[in-house]
DNA sequence: TCTTCGCGTCAGGGATTCCCCGATATTTCT
DNA sequence: AGAAATATCGGGGAATCCCTGACGCGAAGA
């Protein structure tokens, strides 16, 4: 199921190119720096949203990508799956700033090798690497058991949101709403129509039991500048 | 293994000592070497929440304070007023993920000399920090003209908030539409016509300098919800 | 295997809101 | 008193909301 016919186990004479996709240049900054300390490893290029990413990755020819989930335009599991569909091995770490475990099983879900927060220490990411790169998944330990919670009972604590029920596009959408977009601008962001756009209102107005279209704005505010950690 | 307070080996000489509160150790990380690569500056220590920020920040005696707004516990914002009431002068750089400038005005009327994206260059961080320490303000060019623009029809002496000129009728719109009714509803509760609300939206966005409805409705939600924890 | 179901994408069209132009009367400030 | 702010309404075009569809596709279930 695994091909790990691909992984050499012998030391590599070329150091390990990562490639990192983020937002915020002084998280690729910290990143760079951080692997390129690394005697087996090097950052062999930057993107800070979805689509140069893809065209930088095509020439650059990464072994492994570190990518944030939360871009300008196409977030990081839009990233992921892209990636997904034109080279299934490629290795994907993703990062990401929020605790919630919805992005962690939403991130392997579309193809993530790796779910790691930025909130952890530094020398995990590397350990993440690391990991990711022999073959395994990684998952800090605090997603890992609370996915295992959810796997076992449905709703440990009843600490689920009705916000675990959208789909990726769904919460992509909702995600934009809470930081104050409004459709036509989300549409041209995602180069979707805005009538699609306006289909995922309603979708989401309906599994979140929200009337109009003002709640739905209303609860996304709330939930973006929630930063509920934890 | 995790040391909040790291005594690096810092050299005798008169460094400019900064101080870093993030709860991300991957910014922290780049932060610190960001800053460190500089020749006359230098990280005198971090912190990962407001607590112990305090703690650190008494015996370490830094020149200037990077603080992240968004911290576990205690925000940026409070800890920047606790520290103004410790030392009024200690220089303070606000760093933030979001790019509303509702948190840039928030900022300077808690007391920070500075506030700055992280989606902004690298480079930006250090030139922040430079023009702080000689006294001055630093705001990123888009937020100042923002600012600017806002307080020249306010009253710049006094650091009251925007919503103060509204006027009773328009705040109690405002209060309205924080909580989440339509302008219909509003023209209902109050008796009034749709138009007259729809006029009452049009004076409140002119007032706090508000592009359209959904800013307003944004900024809305943000003073009610900031109402209610008080 | 066939069928259902969720997902992602889009359209038509009426209802509603947004947002620019106004207007008039009362209250407040100078 | 005169000027400015305030409170109340309207027209009309653009944008949106919201309902009812539609189609392909992949996964899950019968």
């Amino acid at each position: 199921m695994t091909t790990k016919t691909q992984m050499a186990f012998a030391p590599r004479k070329s150091k390990v190119k990562i490639f990192v996709v983020d937002d915020h240049p002084i998280v690729r900054q910290g990143l760079t720096l951080l692997i390129n300390r690394e005697q087996d490893m090097t950052v062999c290029g930057e993107a800070e949203e979805a689509h140069s990413a893809l065209r930088a990755i095509a020439t650059a020819q990464p072994d492994i990508l570190v990518v944030d989930i939360s871009l300008n335009g196409p977030d990081g599991l839009e990233l992921v799956k892209t990636i997904r569909t034109r080279d299934a091995k490629l290795p994907v770490l993703v990062l990401s700033m929020h605790d919630e475990s919805i992005y962690a099983e939403r991130a392997l879900r579309a193809g993530a090798n790796g779910y790691i927060m930025k909130h952890e220490a530094t020398g995990k990411v590397l350990v993440a690497i690391r990991r990711i790169l022999s073959g395994e998944i990684y998952l800090s330990d605090r997603v890992a058991s609370k996915m295992l919670h959810q796997y076992v009972r449905g709703a440990p604590g009843n600490g689920r949101s009705l916000v675990t029920d959208l789909s990726d596009r769904e919460l992509e959408i909702f995600r934009l709403v809470g930081e104050g977009h409004g459709t036509r601008q989300i549409a041209g962001e995602l180069h979707l129509s805005v009538k699609t756009v306006e289909t995922y209102h309603a979708h989401i107005k309906e599994k979140l039991s929200l009337k109009n279209a003002r709640e739905l704005v209303q609860h996304a505010i709330e939930w973006h500048l929630a930063e509920k950690s934890f």
